[in-house]
Formats: structure tokens, sequence, C-alpha cells
DNA sequence: TGAACGGATTTTGGATGCATAATACATTTG
DNA sequence: CAAATGTATTATGCATCCAAAATCCGTTCA
């Protein structure tokens, strides 16, 4: 049978709040409600204060006193350095993965890039982008490092708004899986040196579309 | 005039008990009883449950439902992955300080490592650990990357107990003052590669530095 | 006409109250 | 005597209440 699932109120509504701000049902820079939410959700203040004090430490969400929440509205700024530190823990994961990562593990990933190179010969845009998640996953969980899978996740939260959004061009796309190539072969190897490097340079691609296609959205809030 | 402080009760809580935790009154893996708090600091119980939402969500503080908060207890592990994080954080504090640092801001770190030396060659451990901090703080605040500075605050103050504890050794002490050697030499020619592989490496002594000194301590908790 | 003032309304911050889950402890029972 | 059970106590989770701050809005006055 399956564990008892003990979850506090606040924490259902952090997860809800999260996943409306991620949809964008509740708009970048948006006002926050609590009265408006309270009745949504149908619970009273006090959870979804506390809800959205850890929303607000996981940079969801802005504070001010007396004055109410608002969805944190990202500069495009902000989304380039998140983009900088999120390849710099990549290339960690990349670098402790081929410490500790199992032949299996290996294996495992081998094959996720067999099936993402064929949705790239296909030109399908989603499940590539799909399995690709899941092979920069693998290495995060091949890192064993939790501290790290936890920082990683929390900023990817942060922008998971604008990846959304994301356009890839027909350069960017080939450049990416031509890392990847490089990657599998510095894995295979156990080069956690070259593997990292790689993987530091890599996400860095990703974030020049970022900023392509969000030129738009952002740049809108002070700051 | 000073800027009018807006600061609300749970903030104040917060840091107050981070401080608690800091300075070891409140023992690792200790229950945190709200009642004992409340009254301590004065205070109803929410902003303090507020306050521990939030500590909880910065990795300070455990949070069991219907079971109350205990202080994290930090393994050996967790204690190493998160200098290999944080390593990671200032190797690439160091790439993008190249990229955006000024000349006064080198010439102050240039002044600082001076007086860091001093300090070595005095055998002044606590003067160097002090000045050596606010070399490495200059670096992130040259990175002009907010994020990582708020990611790399937050795991310095998740260790910063440990830190405390920590033991100088000699041939360490040597290596560290010689990293540092290094890195001036890579600021100077803003090569940010080169800063930033010196960096990534250089915590990872003060991480054996961590783990010698806390085998007693840690290990304690299950995890 | 528009900036400034002032009261009414809304919203936030913090304290308190109440129901329920967890813990402690005494009692029972094998 | 130890394990188990039941009861009393305590602590937690959530709702509600109240005071203070911010916002709204109509009026006044330059």
């Amino acid at each position: 049978m399956s564990k008892i699932q003990h979850r506090n109120l606040y924490r259902e509504v952090a997860d809800r709040v999260r996943k409306l701000i991620e949809h964008g049902e509740l708009a970048p820079g948006e006002r926050i409600s609590e009265k408006q939410l309270c009745e949504q959700f149908g619970v009273s203040r006090t959870p979804l204060r506390e809800a959205l004090k850890v929303l607000a430490s996981e940079g969801l969400v802005l504070l001010l006193p007396n004055r109410g929440a608002r969805v944190v509205q990202l500069t495009l700024k902000t989304v380039k350095d998140t983009y900088d530190l999120m390849g710099a823990l990549e290339g960690l994961s990349g670098e402790l993965a081929c410490q500790h990562i199992s032949d299996d593990e290996i294996e495992a990933i081998v094959a996720l890039h067999e099936r993402m190179l064929g949705h790239y010969r296909n030109r399908e845009l989603a499940e590539y982008f799909e399995v690709n998640r899941k092979i920069h996953e693998s290495l995060l969980a091949a890192s064993r490092n939790e501290v790290l899978q936890e920082m990683y996740n929390n900023l990817s939260q942060r922008v998971k708004r604008v990846r959304y959004s994301k356009k890839m061009t027909d350069s960017f796309w080939r450049q990416a899986v031509n890392d990847h190539e490089n990657m599998i072969s510095a894995l295979k190897k156990r080069d956690g040196k070259q593997l990292g490097q790689i993987l530091r340079n890599h996400l860095c691609n990703k974030l020049e579309i970022a900023s392509l296609s969000d030129e738009h959205a952002d740049d809108t809030l002070p700051g």
C-alpha cells in the first residue's frame, strides 16, 4: 500500500499557486489577492500566507510589506543570470556524474540520446525537448548530489515560464545536438572535466534562445 | 537619513532564529518548540510559524507535518555536496567577474590580497579568514549576477556552523595562498576561464578541512 | 482644471481560539 | 516484568478576529 501523505494545506496551496504562476494564470507582475485566492482554493488566509512566504523564498513571488504579494516579473537580465547559473550547475553535475554513474545508467542515457536523435531527424520539437530534459535529469541524478539537484530544480522552476516560449532555430538546434554527441562521448569515457566543460557551455545556447523570444515580454519591470 | 525599515515580524523572527542556529544555541537535530520561542521573542505563533516556513525552504530547518520543526542536522555528505556546489558557483563568479570587473575593483582586490598575505605570514588565522572572505565576496559582487549571489549566500549560510569549526593545517593553508596568487594573476589578465578553474578547485580544499574537523559531530543523522 | 487633502473602505499583519493529531504517562494484561 | 492499551496532556494546523496600514474616492482649494 502507498504511504499516507501527510500533506499540509500550505504545501498544497504553494503547489497550486506555483502551477498558476507557471502556466501564466497569474501573470508576471500581477498582484496576488489573498482574498481572491482564499476563496478560489476554499482555505483561510493562514495557509495561503504561509505558502506565499515559501514561494517568496523560492524566488517566484515578491512580498511587499503591508502591500501584498506580486508574481515576480523576470527581467531579461535575471533570466540570463539564471541560465548562467544553471549552466554552472549542469557542468558540476557532469563532472560528478562521471565519478559516480553506473554502466547501466550510462546505457540508459545513451538510449535516450538515440531516441533524441530520432526526434531531431524527424523535427519533433516537443518530443525532442522531453527526451532532452530526461537526459539532463539523468545526469543530475547520477551526480548523487542532492543539494545540487534541489538548487537546480529551484532555478529551473523560476524560469519555466519563459522556457515555454522558446523557439529553436535550425542552427541552434544543430549545435545543441552536436553538444550532445560530445557529451555522450565524454560520458562513455567518464571524462568529467570534458563533460563538465561541454555542459557549462551547452546551456548558454538555450539562454540565447530564451533571450531571442522573450525580449518583448520582459524588460517591462524596473530592475 | 536612513531608509525606513518596513520590516515584518516574521523576517525579524527568521533572522533571529537563523542566528540561534548559526551560533549553535539551537543545536543540530534539536526540536524547535513553537511555544518556547514565542515566549522568548515575545511574539505570537503566527509570525514564528511563517518564519519557520521560510527557514525550511532555506534548508536550515526541517518541518515535520504535525510533528513540529527541527534544526537540520547536516551530514558529512551534505556538507561535502554543499562545498562542491559552492565551488562551482565560485568558479562561475570568477568567469563572470573577469567580464565585468572594473580596474578599480581589481585594484581593491589586489590590496585585499596583499593584506591577506600579511596575515598569512603572521599566522593570524582569524584575520586571514576575514580578508579571504572579503576577496571572495568582491569577486561575487563583480560577477554582477544577483541570482548567483543569492544562491551562494544561501549555501554559505547552511554550512556556516561547520565552517566555524574548521581547522587549518599548514599545507592546506599554503595551498590556499598559492591558489590566491594564481587567482590574482588570472584576474589581472581578466582570464575568466583560468580564474574560473582555479576557483572551482579552490574551495575543494576547504571542503577537506571541514571533513576533517567534523567527522565526529556529523554522521549522527540518518541519511 | 488639477493638485492636495481627508474620510471611508479594503487589505495586511499579528494575536487568539478551537479542533485534531501526536506525545507522555499511567494502567492493565499476558 | 514487559508489552500493550487507554487516557490525559500538549502541540500543531487552520480559521477567525482585531488593529493598523494602504488604497480608493469624493471634495476642497489654489
